[in-house]
DNA sequence: TCGGGCTCCGAGAGCGCTCTCATCCGGTGC
DNA sequence: GCACCGGATGAGAGCGCTCTCGGAGCCCGA
């Protein structure tokens, strides 16, 4: 899988356009000081020749790489069971290319993983880094700052060693959260349950946080873990109709959360919005459209997120951001 | 976004191990040739210095990058609605890692991204690249050949110019077709109708080629043209309620379309499996297992076709692998 | 006419690595 | 004891590019 075809260097399209390697290199490099007709002339070799720099040669002496990583944790399947990371890559994507940057993917599964991933960061292949931290006990981005590069993360990282002034596009959970209890609120419901995710990723608890701070009755049992999943969703509602079967609306913690509640709802008789009311997060489309009924959620500005990760990252601002969500009403609140 | 900090280059092992250039670069490279007492002091002299090998450099002159391109051409949002992408790249990512390479995304959308990706690729950056060509009419494919890099493709790619001889990994559409449809026959149905993929995709035509294969059936009515997502298997299901309201099974070109399809039937009071049969295809966990009732599908291993691109492209093998199908009974039919 | 300042171009030195080749060494066979 | 051989090591030549720097040519004012 070695490449073969030698491909034209710029000592060829020099040699052609009858001028030095120099003046060749002022052209493809955007031509600035170079007299018309030379430029002119260097072009059509360039055309002629068919030639491309190498990228390898070029990164040996400017030590750019046009590249960043994107490194993905994911020790469980579900990352992938949901869209989000997929939104945001195409984001990430967009706004890479209009850099010229390419996109190395990293994604990493156990532990091991991290000794690979923190050597190919160290290893210089990058300008910088955008990683998602889904774990609070991540090592990961302690890792990734011990390299010494730039870094962005999704979503705020949990407080692990040294990562406490790391730059982080994040939405803002707590206060998504918020809204989507007091229009709960708003709608007359008195006893809102919430179904957390997964709390062991800061997205999770800081939407409990939100949560806890607008809700109106703060008895625990109103509160089930779930873990962002479908499944989860449905364990927890149940738990939470044995506990408190008087409850009338239920904030999850994200729409797969809410489909499964929903679902276990139906079940038991429940109706959807009028004995219960539900609020989901994230406004994933395929999954809040096509819930029966349709879902309430909390939007979060997935795809622009990436987009914002990547525009910190080459742009080299040094402040986090958190995006603003809003409450998308349908059917289910 | 430049890197600053100076890393430590193999001059600098060489000489604190003592030894000169090359054979510290020899240590480095496994160590072959070079005698115990000098290895260890190199190793030690890596570790201290905390050496990481320049890839940019060694690149320029051993013509590898260890690296290979993913190039997904993305024209629709749809892509990133189904985790199918997602778990291909798992699996891609999986292999490429236990080869010490690299993935680089290049992410398409629209004309112009192509030549974007042409140059990209033709410019000598990684060492193959893996395309995931979705249309029939797609300019890629043959973009990529010229490239002269080694090539596999994720999915049959259509027959456009000097495709014709190119490596793909596809999992067995029109077998798995046959399988669901004789699997409803079996079911004692005999007014099958298909609900089509996007038409300009080879699985969606190879599927509904299986499906008239084995249809019991042949009335043109019987077959609705939808494009793999919920909305559409919803128009398409409508249509053939109107058509043929007699009809007994449906097999859908997805499980999201299948999902559309099922919703509309229960909508029309039809009983999803009693009055009407439905089966998938891809079995896509989270879909398939969450829709209401559970749905039977034909399961395609698509991590494992990801992983098998990558292994055919590292390996070298010249020919293309068509996966089976296997079909995964629930309840809906 | 001449010097000084400009702009434009080319020569050449590296970037950090690999790899060929010459060198050097100890050991062997005669 | 000598030529020989083979394995271990080092010297050095690039890989293809960028970038500094000096020189060449030009225009201007004096």
């Amino acid at each position: 899988m070695t490449e073969t075809a030698s491909r034209p260097t710029l000592e060829a399209v020099a040699a052609r356009a009858g001028v030095s390697r120099a003046t060749a290199s002022r052209v493809v490099n955007g031509g600035d000081g170079v007299r018309e007709p030379l430029v002119e002339r260097v072009r059509q070799a360039v055309e002629e020749l068919g030639y491309v720099p190498n990228q390898a040669a070029r990164s040996l002496v400017t030590r750019r790489h046009d590249a960043v990583a994107v490194v993905i944790a994911e020790p469980e399947t579900r990352v992938f069971a949901d869209p989000f990371f997929a939104l945001q890559l195409r984001g990430i994507s967009k706004e890479l290319t209009a850099h010229d940057s390419q996109l190395v993917l990293l994604l990493t599964e156990g532990r091991d993983d991290h000794t690979r991933v923190g050597r190919y960061l160290a290893g210089g292949h990058v300008d910088g880094a955008l990683v998602f931290s889904l774990h609070l006990d991540d090592p990961l981005p302690g890792l990734v700052q011990r390299a010494g590069l730039p870094t962005v993360f999704g979503g705020r990282p949990g407080w692990s060693d040294g990562t406490r002034d790391a730059v982080y596009v994040d939405s803002d959970n707590r206060g998504g959260a918020g809204v989507a209890v007091r229009h709960l609120l708003g709608l007359g419901r008195t006893r809102v349950a919430h179904i957390t995710g997964a709390l062991d990723q800061t997205s999770a608890v800081d939407r409990l946080d939100g949560f806890r701070e607008a809700a109106p009755d703060p008895d625990p049992r109103l509160i089930a873990e779930g873990d962002f999943t479908p499944g989860g969703g449905e364990r927890a509602m149940r738990e939470l109709l044995e506990r408190r079967p008087d409850l009338d609306a239920v904030f999850a913690a994200n729409d797969l959360t809410a489909a499964g509640a929903l679902r276990v709802l139906r079940e038991c008789g429940r109706r959807v919005p009028e004995d219960v009311a539900v609020v989901g997060f994230d406004d994933m489309l395929p999954v809040a459209e096509q819930t029966d009924p349709a879902l309430t959620t909390v939007r979060q500005p997935i795809e622009e997120m990436g987009r914002l990760m990547a525009r910190l990252l080459v742009g080299g601002e040094a402040s986090s951001v958190v995006l603003p969500t809003t409450l998308v009403r349908r059917v289910s609140a």
